[in-house]
Formats: C-alpha cells, sequence, structure tokens
DNA sequence: GTGCTTGCAAAGACTTTGCAAACTT
DNA sequence: AAGTTTGCAAAGTCTTTGCAAGCAC
C-alpha cells in the first residue's frame, strides 16, 4: 500500500501550505518541502525525532532545528494537528481530513493511538465552558487504556 | 480563610499515605511528610516547583529530587491527581474529594484551570473504548478558552 | 539586494539518577 | 544492623535559540 506519486489531495494541501506560506511573507524552502513530503510518510501519529528521520531520508539537508521550526507552521496552517497525549513527548498528526472533534484513545500496551469522533464531547465542553463565560479553543478527550486482549493473551495484535 | 491546625480530614488523609507507604515497605520520613503538608498550601493545580517552595517553608530539608521522587508515591496512592494540561509542566492537585470524572478547563487569559465534574464523558469515554477491546484506565477532558471578560474588558477578576 | 532560513552547537527548561552519608524500622 | 532515603550535582531528554552563511523573492 506504498504510496509512489504524491497524490492529488497531497498536492491541493501542499498548494495550500505554501500560500499560507507566502501569505505570511515567510518563503518555500527545499527544506520545509521535505518535511511537508515526510509527513505522509508517517503513521499515525509521530514525534518531531520521528519526522526528522523521514524528511531527512527525502531530503538530507533538513535539520532537527529546521523540523522544530516548522511543525508550528504546519499547525498554524492546519496542516497538521497537534496531539496531547500527556505524558511523553508532544505528537503531531496529519490533519488531512476533518474538522470534527476527536478523541484519543491511547493503549498502554500497545502503545497505539486511537483517534476517535466525538463531536459529542465537544458539544458538551462548549456547554459547560459557556457557562463560566469562556470562549472555547480548543478541546481535547483522552482516554487511557489497556487492551483486553494483550492482558489475556500476553500480546496483541495491534502492536506495532 | 486561612487553616491553622490540620484539619481532621488532612490528618486522615496523612494515615492513608503513610499505611500505603508502610505496605509498600517504604519509610515514613520527616521530608514526605513535609511534602505531604505542603500540599495543602497549595491553592488549586501547582507543579514541582511551586510544592518544593512550599515544602522547604515547612522543612529546609526538603530537595528538589525528593519532591519529584515523592510525587509519583502520591500519585500512586491517590492523595494527588496528575492533570495534564497539555503544554507546559505537569501540574498536580490535590484529590481530597471526589472519585469523580473531572473536565479541566483551562483559561487561556486568566491561567486559571477549572475543575468540572463531568461524569457524561466518563460514560462516552468508556463505552468507546470498550468497543475497541480496551479497558479504561483513565481519562481526561481538557478544554482550552478564552475568557470573554477578558476579551472585553482586558482584564479578567478571575486573574490571580 | 533584502531579509527570511538554515545548520550547528550551545543553551534552556524540566526531570531523573548515581553516590555516599543519614535515617527509619 | 539492614535496607530505604536523602541532598547534591551531574546527566538526560526534549526543545529552543544565537549566529554567520545561504537562499528565496
Amino acid at each position: 500500500m506504498a504510496k509512489r506519486k504524491k497524490s492529488k489531495k497531497v498536492e491541493e494541501t501542499w498548494d495550500g501550505f505554501s500560500t499560507f506560506l507566502t501569505s505570511k511573507g515567510l518563503r518555500v524552502t527545499g527544506q520545509r518541502r521535505g518535511i511537508f513530503d515526510a509527513l505522509f510518510e508517517e503513521d499515525g501519529h509521530f514525534t518531531a525525532e520521528q519526522l526528522l528521520v523521514h524528511a531527512r531520508n527525502l531530503d538530507d539537508t533538513v535539520s532537527r532545528a529546521t523540523v522544530y521550526r516548522s511543525l508550528p507552521l504546519l499547525v498554524e496552517s492546519g496542516v497538521v494537528r497537534e496531539v496531547d497525549v500527556g505524558h511523553d513527548n508532544k505528537f503531531y498528526t496529519v490533519n488531512l481530513n476533518s474538522e470534527n472533534f476527536k478523541a484519543q484513545v491511547v493503549c498502554l500496551d500497545c502503545d497505539t493511538i486511537y483517534e476517535v469522533d466525538a463531536p459529542f464531547m465537544e458539544w458538551y465542553g462548549k456547554t459547560v465552558s459557556e457557562k463560566l463565560g469562556l470562549d472555547v479553543q480548543d478541546q481535547r478527550l483522552q482516554v487511557r487504556a489497556e487492551c483486553t486482549q494483550f492482558q489475556h493473551l500476553g500480546s496483541c495484535d495491534r502492536n506495532k
């Protein structure tokens, strides 16, 4: 299921991102493109470090600093979403799909992060916050859980 | 509204914690007591660093390392709850009260963290997770919001 | 050419850890 | 006495930043 050529969707997203850069008076550089392309090598959630590795596969002039400097731009432009799993590092995920509110379900055994649509949660959080006189910027529901398959069998086929 | 003498509740909690320590073959030390007492000097949510400051007020032999070493014990014993606000440091809060599921509503202007009961969320997260074959350990709903009062008036009376 | 970008390495912020002395039980 | 705990400072981890050279526009 490897993706050989860049999909239409990816190219559209790239157009959006480079427009975003230009509109802010920022430059469209080879490194930024490398980092951008590396996003689509990622599988689900990834860290800055993982992104660096993949970006370097595509363009070995990419440095760690540039990855760290690009990530906020990718988040701001909406290409990437920051996923806060609490402990450990920051995780990111490509935000191709939806505007929907997502809950993160983190399996403590598999180390897998599931993203689950949870529109109801959004409504709920908003309602509560408005009662407090607050204007919601973003919300996250995070669930940490153990894998029952792992508990019973001692292993889990979701294990990466 | 300063609390001069340790309340019954605090003493009960201390008893629970020292029993917890003993049951694990750990020692009840002056520093651990100092850190424990400092918990009740904290106002709402606090960081390891803040706890260190207050613990040192009560017992100047308490070191940063001991605070960092104690916090996991306090969490494990249930005295303290870790509150993950995403960015920034780890926060903690005393867990005197409830077993209820709490949502954290973080005001980006006030820097205040509100804890809101959200029993429905708990049900929801559990339901979703069980469908995935996962056994929920804990969950958190975090809402980041802006203070409408701040936006309109340029200040906020909740500001600390 | 102007001024944003880059890599590098150093610096930062926060947390953990090795070790010998001190303390709890 | 035996084994846990402590403070200290050093080491770690992840992320940010200063700087001079290099690019995009």
